[in-house]
DNA sequence: CATGAATGAGTGTTCATTCAT
DNA sequence: TATGAATGAACACTCATTCAT
């Protein structure tokens, strides 16, 4: 299952200048997009980004959406790889709790910009809306299998169900972290994930 | 002092019909905004819908920023005053944060297509973001207000700091609402409530 | 000959009100034109200006071409009756000459905003094109049969027809009128009155 | 540097394609403009006139404006360039001053449509209000040179300023050649050659 | 006579997309 | 493959004019 759904329109280029140019328009897309956002990115702009004519765009990709796709494919394989600062016990769930939160956060930090812009395009176009569901369940049922497994050790409490709690808890993480990076709450980082940790923890009663 | 912040853009008119036809024209651009969403609504839609002439349209606002600010204001009046279902035992923390959230569900679901609209709109409309964002304070704030009220007396947990949590767990509800109202996700109403109340009660460990 | 040519389009008020309204509208319009500008000027600007409503407007003028010929008419009274400054004695022709230009350009000068408009006006509408060449005539042939007698008397050099040389003179006046007062040339009015004449006077060869 | 100061709006096309549209479209503007003036002038109807299709116009002009100054460059050079009739003996003042005078009447009648247009767009849009005075100092300027040569040298009057003497003949011409090419007047080309020139020595008391 | 709301024709401008070279 | 000129649909907005009250 890749990022992109059903989106690889075109095939690749075969061609070594193909592909350079195909590069092209993908970098000045994801520095435009960035820029401007979603709506106000001409496809002009692209191509005036990359170097390559208007024409050319044509060639490689479809529209806007298209390209916005193929960036979103492209970016997506950069945010599932976090660079692991530390190694945690991964028998104490809270520590795992909290490493957890904090790669998610620093992953947000790290592409604010652009999550604001998949924020932007997902209240726009139902397919995004769609993909980034996609992404989110993947987070989402990582933290629903560990809450059953806490839950299961009877470290978690059972009065909740494991999906459903963890769709809200991951939700609520994922609202905090664009509250802070993206409306711009001032709130410091470590605080932040020590907080969202301490409620996680608490709201599956494991303090104890 | 309303929602609508500093977007009272035109006097409003004096004489039954223009007030009548600018009644008209906020209905009809409800009704448009919520079928086309923001950006496909046009105002040719909403004047059609309003049986007036196109030209008629700037008699009363600017433009379609300000008819949807005067439709926010509006319907934001609706929203504030929610019809309150049940008296709760305001000396039960735990009914009056149940009750709370019911009542934030309750209308984010009979507001689901505005909500949408305003999530669009936001991403969109830094100063629609700004306007949002206002509008949640409020409600982050009698949370806020609450919890610490809560820590005060004992009965929630001291760990956190109440605005900061109240931030947060606004945001969990907030999000679980979009969740279930926008996107759509089959999550059973009664559950949801009592899932989201458990989770807050157990993350500021007011449990016990 | 009045100098609103064809253009009375509406009888004239009778009742008390309807002539103060009338005057109110005139008034607004000149200090709308005069401010704005003939194409600039829109007619709500000059019902509000004149505080009555913009239906009423239509009361007393067909349009934006029918209250300008009304203004212009007004004015065109006032720019007629120049106050006489100082007597001159009619025996000496060049002291009448130098008269008559000072008069013409303090009238400009005193005029000067309404003779851009008239201008603005000329070159953007063939009506009042003819109708500013008929009252520029008025001031050609006054000075034609000044040249003529001149001529008669020997005084003024015979080699040049009296009518022509009058339309050319008195278009030399007037353009440096309109260079001073509308396009600004940093002239000394006194310097340039001296010097129109000794052209003129020159010109006609009256000189000895 | 030329007469289109600071209005070189877009980059000129590179390739024969643009190069030749951009052409089709100046020629457009000018039938245009010379047959409805202005300010009737529709883009839609030069671009009609011109065979490309609307949309193609903002690839080489940014409005109407400029593309009326882009007209105004290209007649600019040709009025520049006159076709010199007849040599005149440099030495004789009074052939030299006809011949300018002529010179410029006769450039006149060849653009009589163009220089009305001028006139127009004079009235109504400051910067070719601007952009005309430059024009016309040039021609003062040059007058202003020869009158003081010609003074210097005892042959013309030094009782008035050369170049206030300058402009205001010059001026004189101007207007002449207004009333008989754009106004109409019903003068005789020859007879308004001599007739101006004569009034211009004498002017000057050059005629001794 | 006065009001002011309602009308609706008219046009400039943008920009994704195509296609001849 | 690359170019960049050409296309044309789509829509907001203005304002003179009308007319019911």
């Amino acid at each position: 299952m890749g990022l992109t759904g059903d989106t690889q329109q075109r095939e690749l280029p075969t061609t070594a200048r193909g592909i350079r140019t195909r590069n092209k328009l993908l970098q000045a897309a994801r520095v435009v997009f960035e820029r401007d956002g979603y709506l106000d990115a001409r496809l002009i702009d692209i191509t005036t980004e990359a170097g390559v004519s208007a024409g050319s765009f044509y060639t490689y990709f479809d529209g806007k959406e298209e390209i916005f796709a193929a960036v979103l494919a492209e970016v997506g394989e950069e945010m599932l790889h976090p660079e692991v600062h530390d190694m945690v016990d991964a028998d104490d769930p809270v520590a795992v709790i909290r490493a957890s939160n904090r790669a998610y956060l620093e992953m947000y930090r790290k592409h604010a910009k652009f999550m604001q812009l998949l924020h932007e395009v997902s209240s726009i176009d139902e397919r995004f809306r769609k993909l980034r569901r996609q992404r989110a369940q993947a987070f989402v049922e990582r933290n629903a299998r560990s809450i059953q497994d806490l839950q299961n050790r009877g470290v978690a409490t059972s009065d909740v169900d494991s999906r459903l709690a963890s769709s809200i808890l991951s939700g609520m993480v994922s609202r905090a972290a664009y509250s802070k990076f993206v409306v711009g709450e001032d709130w410091d980082f470590e605080t932040l994930v020590e907080t969202v940790t301490r409620l996680w923890i608490n709201a599956l009663d494991m303090s104890t």
